[in-house]
Formats: structure tokens, sequence, C-alpha cells
DNA sequence: ACCATTTCTTGTCATTTGGCAAGTTGTGAT
DNA sequence: ATCACAACTTGCCAAATGACAAGAAATGGT
């Protein structure tokens, strides 16, 4: 696994596997690379913690739900998924950006949506009613994550109840940032969405191409860029 | 039945209810009085019709189905879902329009969406997340239909599995449209945007007022009355 | 390190849309 | 039938945004 990571490229071990609160007292010694080979599910903890965060569940819970997701890497420009591909997997993102595009009819690039670290991936439409996915989402800069299945996550819903409320929540959030955003294209102006995304995810700005933020604000590059001009000044 | 329709006012009995086939042929002359008495169940082949036309099941199958909705009328302004209230009714309409709504944080109404018969009315995220709406759903005309309670509709799912597919089948339309909503939005021009609602729903304009078929546009009401001048010019 | 290509910025000008206010039309209650 | 109020239209002007093109900066491949 460890040299499946570094045959990638760019992604490695970062202190942040060691973080994980009940293991971290008894094994922060170890070396890593014994460390991994021996506890495969360990490295896992900031699913877990992620998981955790968002479901009141006991830690041997977490455990048995983040050994059902596996590793994976992506390097920049790697797509997760494509247009008219059925959604089957379900990705935690631990480390990287990624993002959600699709063409109108014209041919234009809209982006639908930009994913960062700490959070769920995954295009609901496509994934839970098995179709073919409208958008696009790919890695803006190398990625790291854990994924899981369709299949594996409808086993995990049935035999852990209390996951259900897990997968429901990332619904959940996933409707309203869409409703939200939504919104602020009716009813904000170009120069207060770019505030409000510059506020909520600063860190994004150094890694997506501004053309594919602009269309996510849903104005032209140059608008974007006379924006940013105005906005620096103040 | 008849009783609590003709009290709502403007609500009748049309024709539209004896055209299901299968009965059609041995019941079209009798009363229709007698006929709604004898045979419930009957009446509603519109609701037969539709599912019919979305899923492919027996006729049995179909009025087992049916019977598990019931006859709801709206009279104009009528609200069939109210903001912080958890959606517990997906509705059938046969007759009317409605439209959806919210505010935004500066106590603007904005449409997010208007229905009109032969679809379903339901607000996905909290129907199915028994979460909180954040959107009004209300007539604009008055309205008839069947509802269902999310007890009933789980329960269909259950015993009858095709029936599962008609369900994911209306999720995916509300999504598409949401979809496709937001990126005429982004690369549509008002005009546009409006030229196409006309060439769809053109009854809706009859029905609607134009603030809030302006707001579902995007744009002011000035605007859209420039617009429609414009546009009648043609 | 160099070149080719893409990305980003900037200028000019046109177009779209909004804000406000006045006037007109439509609607509902009495 | 009348009045009050809401809905709609229109005119004027300002602000926001887009289209196009040229140039600067950054990036990637060899």
């Amino acid at each position: 696994m460890i040299a499946r990571f570094s045959i990638q490229g760019s992604i490695v071990l970062t202190a942040q596997f060691y973080s994980s609160y009940s293991v971290k007292q008894r094994y922060i010694n170890t070396s890593s690379f014994l460390f991994v080979f021996l506890y495969p599910s360990m490295e896992k903890s900031a699913i877990i913690k992620f998981i955790g965060k968002n479901l009141p569940a006991s830690q041997e819970t977490l455990v048995v739900i983040a050994e059902q997701f596996e590793d994976r890497g992506f390097i920049k420009n790697d797509f997760f998924l494509k247009v008219s591909r059925v959604s089957n997997e379900y990705l935690f993102l631990v480390d990287g950006f990624m993002r959600a595009y699709t063409q109108d009819i014209e041919g234009n690039e809209v982006t639908t949506y930009f994913f960062q670290k700490d959070s769920v991936v995954f295009e609901a439409a496509s994934f839970f009613m098995r179709l073919p996915s409208t958008e696009n989402i790919q890695a803006i800069t190398d990625c790291k994550g854990y994924t899981i299945t369709f299949d594996k996550l409808n086993m995990l819903f049935h035999t852990v109840h209390e996951f259900r409320e897990f997968g429901r929540k990332m619904l959940v959030k996933e409707f309203a940032a869409f409703k939200e955003r939504t919104l602020s294209l009716i009813n904000k102006s170009a120069e207060e969405r770019y505030t409000a995304l510059v506020q909520n995810n600063p860190e994004l700005f150094q890694h997506a191409q501004l053309k594919h933020i602009a269309s996510f604000l849903g104005i032209t590059d140059t608008s974007l860029s006379r924006i940013r001009r105005e906005y620096s000044k103040k």
C-alpha cells in the first residue's frame, strides 16, 4: 500500500495519520512502516475522526466502518467520476482539492462544485440512483482519500444502523450547499459571491484555476479578474 | 368525499376521472355519485395512469398503490408545506399550479419552482431526510391531487418492489430540473430563460404572478416586464 | 534552459440588468 | 359600483457584466 502511493508520487504519509486518539497512546513510537504493516486499519484515523464527528457511535463501530473504506490516491487531473458513467464510489477526501464540472449545450465548461479535504466527494444523483452522471469530478491537485463502493456502503447502512444517519447528513450537506449556491446566483452580486468564497475557502485560490472559479461563481474570467483587482484595493 | 370537495369550493369531479381503462368499460354508465361511493378507488384513474406511465407494473399492482393515496384539495393560497416543518406528504397533482419559494437573508422571496398538473409535488430533502423544510410550497390556483404519507410510501417501497423505481424516477426528475435551472442561471441570458419557460409551460403565465416568475428566472419584475415587451414584438 | 501553450490581466466599448419613481391596470372587499 | 391596494408597465439613468483583443505572466514538455 505504501508502495502504491509512492508510485503515484507526491502523496506521502503525514503526521495526520498518527492523530487517532485511542491508538495514539499505544503506538506512537512504532516506526511508520511497521505500524501500517501490522495495523492496516489504523492509518484511517482521519476517516474515523470525521465520521465520529458526524455520528455518535462507539470507537469499535467506527473502526468497523472505516475498515470498509479503501485507500485511494489521485494525481492532479485524474478523474474520480466521468460524465455518463454511473458513480459507484463514495470518497472521503483526506487531502487535496477536486472540482465537479459539466458542459452546457454550447459546450462551455461550468464548474459546479469544489471539494476540499475533510469532506465527502460524491455525486448524489448518480451514486444513489445508479444513474449516468451529468458531471465530471476531477482532482485539481494531488489528492488522497478513502473510498467505499455503493454495495459496501449499503451493507453498512443495513448492518450499522446508526450509520444511516451519517449518510443522510452528507446528503443533506450536499443539498443545502447546492440550494444556497443557486440562491446566491439569484440574489447576490458577483462580488458578494466572490468575497463569500474567499472567506469560506481561501486555500482554493492557491489551487484552482481562476477560470474555473469564475464559472463556479457564474461570471466570466474577465469579470473575476476585475473583481479581484477591486477587492484587493480594499 | 364529494361533500368535502364541494365545501372547499371550485374543485369539481371532472371527466378525467372516467378515463381509467379497465374500469371504464364496465362502469361507464353508472351515475357518478354511486360510482364513487361503491368503488372508492376508481376515481384515482389519473394517478394510476401517471404511475403506470412511469413504471412497468400490472394493473392490479397499480391499483394497490393508488389505494394508498388520499384525495386532497387545496384552494388558492393554501400551503402544502411550510418552512421549518418536516414534509410528511408526497403529492400527485391532478389539477392546478403550485409554487415553491423561500426567503433569502435579506428577506426577499425567491420562487424556486413551479409545479403543474400531472407531476409530483414534494421537497426531496425534507421529505426523505425528515428535515425541516427550507421552502414553502403553496397553491397558486385551486388544486386537486392525491397525497401519501412518508410511512405509507416507505411501506409501498418495501412491499411493492417495482415501486421503488417510481420513487427513484421522481427524485431524478427533481434533481435534473434543479441542476438545469442552476446551469441556466449561469450561462443563459434572462431573455433565454424567459423564452424557455414560455415554451415549456405557457399556461403558467395565466396563473402565476409575474413577480414570482421573475424571481424564479432570477431577475426583477421590472426586467421581466421589459423582456416581455421585447419578446412580444417578435 | 527554451519554446509553446495556457492562464491571467487589462483596455475599450456594448449590452444587460437594476433602482427608483410615476403612472396604469387589475382585483377583491364591502 | 366604488374604493383601496396590489400588480404590472414604463421611463430615465446608473451599475454590473460581457465580448473581444492585446499583452503579460505562468506553466509544462522536451
